[in-house]
Parts: C-alpha cells; structure tokens; sequence
DNA sequence: TTGTATGCGTTATCAC
DNA sequence: GTGATAACGCATACAA
C-alpha cells in the first residue's frame, strides 16, 4: 500500500476541524465518533467514551458537514423552493415561513427563480436533484406540470405551495381560490356593481384557473355574466400587465366598467393606474379588487380590497408536509386547504 | 483486497446516471470521462473519444453532481445570502439580482433569514461554512461585525451588500447613506419645515448610523439642530416599530412636529399610520419620508417620499463581486457606492 | 492521450 | 462496545 501523499489538497487546507482531528484528540477510531455524535445511535457507546468524545468535540469547535454525510446517507438535509418571481411580495411571506421551519428542522432553504419561463422551472429542478436536495417546494406548479412529473421520476418528494396539480400527483397547501372569489364576487355585486371586468391569468396556474372559474361562476349565477370584451388576460401576474390589460379592457369600450375584479394584487394596483392614466377616478367611478392581501395592502390608495390568507402559516405548513415526506418516503400526496379570508376596502366602494 | 459488496446503499438507488455509467457506456475509464465533461481541459483528449463520450453522457442524460465534485475541489457552486428579514421589500430585489447572476454562472442561493438576531446570524455562517459554501453575501452586516471576522477566520469569501464595515475588512456594495439623508434633509428644509423630529435605528447597523449622521450634521449645519425629545429610535426597521416609535415622539410635546424623517421606508410607513391614529392628516398637518425607495411606494397613501437606489443591480453587483473574490482568493476588499437618487412625493408637503 | 490510484468527510457494515 | 474497511461521486497527480 502506496502512502504517498501525493493528491495534495488544491487550497491551503481550510481549518475546519473534522470527524479524525476529533478521533484522534479523544484516542478512539473515527467511526466511533460518527456514532457518538450522530444523534440516532445505531450502535451504543460506552457513557464515558461518549462523554470525553463529545467533550473534545466541543473544545476543537467540531461541526459536522452535511455535505460529506449526505454522499453517504442520501440527505445533504437541504430543500429547494422554486418561485415565479421573488419581487411579487406574496412571496417573501411564505418563503419565511419555509425558512423557518426548515431552520428549526436543521435544514437550509436554497432559492430557485424562474421568472414564469417553464423551461427555467424544469431546469432548476434539475439542478436542484443534481445537488443532492431532500426535496422540494414548489411555488410555480402548472396544473399539469412536467416539474411534478420529473420530480417524481427522480423519486424527489415535492409539495406545491400556493397552486396544485389537477391530477394532485403531489401534496399541496393552498386556499380555496374559487371559493375566495365568489365571495369576493358576490362583495362586489352587493355593492351595486353590474357592468363587471376581469383581468384573469395564464389558466394553466390553477390559482388563476379557480379565481377566474368562481368569479365567473358567481356572476353568471346572480344573473351578472361577464361579456367577453370585458375579460382580460394577462401573461404574467405583475404591475406592469396588470396595467396594460385595463387598458386594453378600457380601449374596447367608450363606457369603463363600473367595477374591475382581477386576479391578485399585484395586477389590480396596476390596473388602478391605469385606471388614473385614464382620468378615472378609483374608487369613486371604478373599483378594483385584488387576491392574496400582500402586506400593507391596506396602506395603498386606494386600500385594496383583496382576499386574504396566511401566507407565512402556508409557507410553514408547506414546511411540515414535505418534512413529513422525508420522514415517511411512502405517504402519499396530501392536500391541505387554508381558509381565505374576504378583506373589504376602500378600493371597492358603492355604486353611484 | 476483498471485494464483496457488503455496504449496500441505503435506499433503492436512484436512477441518476453517474460518471461511471457514462464511462462504461463508452468503452473509457472513468478518469477520462471526468477530463472531457469538466471545460477546463487539464489534460487534452483525443476529439473523437471526446466526442464520443459527450454523446454518450447527453444520451444518457448524464449531468454532474457538483456536491461530489466540490468534496474534491472544495468549491460547491453555491452561495449564501444572510438578511435581516425577508420580508422587508427591500431585500427581494436585492435577492432576485444576486440570484440572476449567480444562476448564470451556475451557482445556486441558499438564503438565510435571522430577524436581526446577531448569535442567529453567527449560527447560520457556521451552518453555510460547514455546507462548503463557496462564499457569502450578508445583507445583516453591522459596523464591527463578528460574522465578518469569523468568515474571515474560515477563510470564506464575504461581500456586504447595502451595509458596510467599519474597518472595511470585507467588500462591500452600498449607497452614499449620508450624503441621501443630506439631500432629504435639505429637501424638508427647503419644504419650509423647521421642527423637525427624526427616528433612527440601531447604531451599530451602517445604514442607520450613516443615514443619522447625515440628517443631523445636515439640519445642524443648516441652523436647525434637532432636539433630543425629537429623536426616537427603533429596536427593528419594520412597520410595527415606526408606529411605537412616532407615539413614543407625539407623546413627548403637546404639539406634533412638522415634518418626520425616518431611517427607512417601513418604519415611515408605520409612522404615518401612527399619524393617523392620532388624528394627524399627512402630509398637510405633517410630513413624513423614508429611505430604500421599495417597490411600489409610490402608490401608497401619501406616495412616500424617499430615497431611492438600484436594488436589483446593487443585489447584481455584489453577486459579481463574489464571483471575483471566488476567481481571485488573493483580490482584498473593494467598496462599491451606488449613487442615491431623491424621490420627493406627496408625502413630504410644504409647510402652513 | 489514457488508465491507475488516492483522497475529499462521513457513515454503514462488517469483524473482533 | 469498538475498530477496521469500503463506499458515496468526483477530480487529479502520476504512471504508462
């Protein structure tokens, strides 16, 4: 057996202090200290083997590193989250929920941002399994989406946040869109309002798909359709086309609605520029509604009305179901529906 | 040397085709697989066994485990990124230009979030250093930081963005915090305002001591030196703790000051809310600005006065900074300043 | 130009 | 109860 050390490190060795320096310190084999260090003894160890072990473990500042273990166990105890766009603030909420149950649980969050660009999702999976990752939350789930499909060939467990497959081949925390805009549908229609908009999403986003689907339902049913030139869509869900899209509904008639619905709350402060753009005072001649009540909703001008869920309580509860996958690789796909909340505002104002 | 496959992997192999599969498909040894597919030739191969081995590696799909790679070369190609909060909107634009850029040059974000604990910020450098990250971004860095000291102790690359060092030990991307404050300061003088009430956060945070700094030095040297009973400070930049704040100041005189400067725009928000409660109408009885210019501020009621900066490039520029220091171990500390730009809204109204 | 041997830090499976 | 050994997937100094 050839001793050379001949495969010298590339850097001046970093100081960290590893599983041998700690063997060697304490006079025992390397393998018994995995064992004593490692919470879930698999094998027992004398009391004072393990006392001075882990006392000498404390004084060299020994960390373990979950990247060596992971080649070994398969768990480098680190998640990804996948979003649309971090700068939507319905984000940030959620994400800091993840944050810190994943941190409770020892586990580090790693960020993906693929800008609504399917190809982008797909690949930051990839990368995401390439790297080892326990598993995955996903914030941009497609009603059929090929991320949960290759996920699953993977064998990486993966929960949606927000959004879910129709076929639910994965767990899933949302709220019940549909039910959301009805209410906030039938809100609007209490407040007068007739000569109804929408400004609807991407239908392949079940959010959009249910919000639009329970706001048109809910109209057709009190006797209110919405026309076709009254319903807009935009490609993505941020302020900038929620600002073009009113104006494209405002342009194809001569009379504006008397009330606009849209589908979260970024695309409805975009339409209530638009709106301003136009000379239409809001919400005095127009009101507008959002989804999701972001923070400090209230503190814009005006107050958006919007429905309101827990948006860190999901981002938590999105937290626990995957850790629960990890911990039971054979539970299946779980469904969990948080209650949405109608938040009435100035944004939305009678009639006349 | 036994060769029985006794230590069986752990789960049912996952089917993820690894450099050995793709050199036996080949017909080469492993070696030569791992020369081809790594871009920087260290040894050249023959074009046609390259290409040959490239075909094979695309058919089967193969793509590299850089948590493997990184256990030899101890480079990861992943970063962390520390914050206050990340739901301070100021930080995800931020994070969206480092991950943009990281992800182009193929490192992945691992984010931390430590609610302006300092020991929580210490805990999770150690947890980034022990993963093997190549490097840190800290949005939470304080003036004599120990995180700053103990990354350099590790050896890890660090890079401040939006803070600052005192001693400048690590590189850093901010803006001219002072030099903004004396530009909004002198824009609420020349608004006609006079009894001026400030509200300042921790010291120890660059940001708030600079911004401090540079709204007293300014008022002073205009002839109008702020009182101490008009100075609050808060424990946090957030939106509850402007509102405490701006009681604890309408507490302390019978009349209300006539205008408010605030270290940032949560903590102005919180302050015109509290303006509010008290029966205050901003900006005619009471103006109120902050600093960060976050997304969407000026749709808010009053459109907030601020100071703005480019927070997706100043988040690009300190990825790219990284990016150097990882290329050049031996590059020292560099300050970027990005310029502050004044952002006068309604909510900073002339006096009477 | 290509194959061989070894090590990165850890853990699982043996033998003792 | 503890030590010895191989393996996780990859990269590289060296020999051939």
């Amino acid at each position: 057996m050839p001793d050379d050390k001949t495969a010298a490190p590339i850097r001046p060795r970093s100081a960290r202090v590893k599983i041998a320096d700690v063997a060697a310190a304490a006079g025992v084999h390397a393998s018994t200290v995995s064992r004593v260090l490692r919470a879930d003894r698999t094998g027992r160890v004398s009391p004072d083997v393990a006392a001075r072990i882990r006392a000498v473990a404390h004084d060299l500042g020994y960390s373990a590193n979950p990247l060596a273990a992971g080649m070994r166990t398969r768990s480098t105890r680190s998640v990804g989250v996948i979003v649309h766009d971090i700068s939507d603030p319905v984000y940030p909420p959620i994400l800091r929920g993840i944050e810190r149950r994943m941190g409770q649980a020892g586990h580090m969050v790693v960020l993906g941002n693929t800008g609504y660009d399917p190809a982008a999702e797909l690949a930051m999976l990839d990368q995401m399994a390439a790297r080892m990752m326990d598993g995955v939350i996903l914030g941009t789930t497609r009603r059929d989406d090929p991320v949960v499909a290759r996920a699953r060939g993977l064998g990486l467990p993966v929960v949606s946040v927000l959004r879910r497959t129709d076929a639910g081949l994965c767990s899933a925390v949302a709220n019940d869109c549909a039910a959301g805009m009805r209410a906030m549908a039938q809100a609007v229609l209490e407040h007068g309002h007739r000569d109804i908009a929408l400004i609807g999403a991407p239908q392949d986003l079940s959010t959009a798909r249910d919000r639009h689907e329970g706001v048109t339902g809910a109209l057709a049913a009190h006797g209110c359709p919405v026309p076709d030139d009254r319903i807009a869509f935009v490609p993505r869900m941020d302020v900038v086309q929620g600002r073009l899209a009113m104006q494209a509904l405002l342009a194809r008639r001569a009379h504006p609605p008397e009330a606009v619905i849209a589908v979260n709350d970024l695309v409805a402060l975009g339409a209530v520029q638009a709106c301003r753009d136009a000379g239409l005072d809001c919400p005095r001649e127009i009101s507008v509604t959002g989804y999701n009540d972001i923070p400090l909703l209230a503190m814009f001008d005006p107050p958006l009305a919007s429905v309101a869920m827990d948006l860190t309580g999901i981002g938590a509860q999105a937290a626990d179901l995957l850790l629960a996958h990890l911990a039971d690789p054979a539970l299946g796909p779980q469904l969990q529906i948080v209650p949405p909340v109608l938040r009435l505002r100035a944004s939305l104002a009678r009639r006349g």
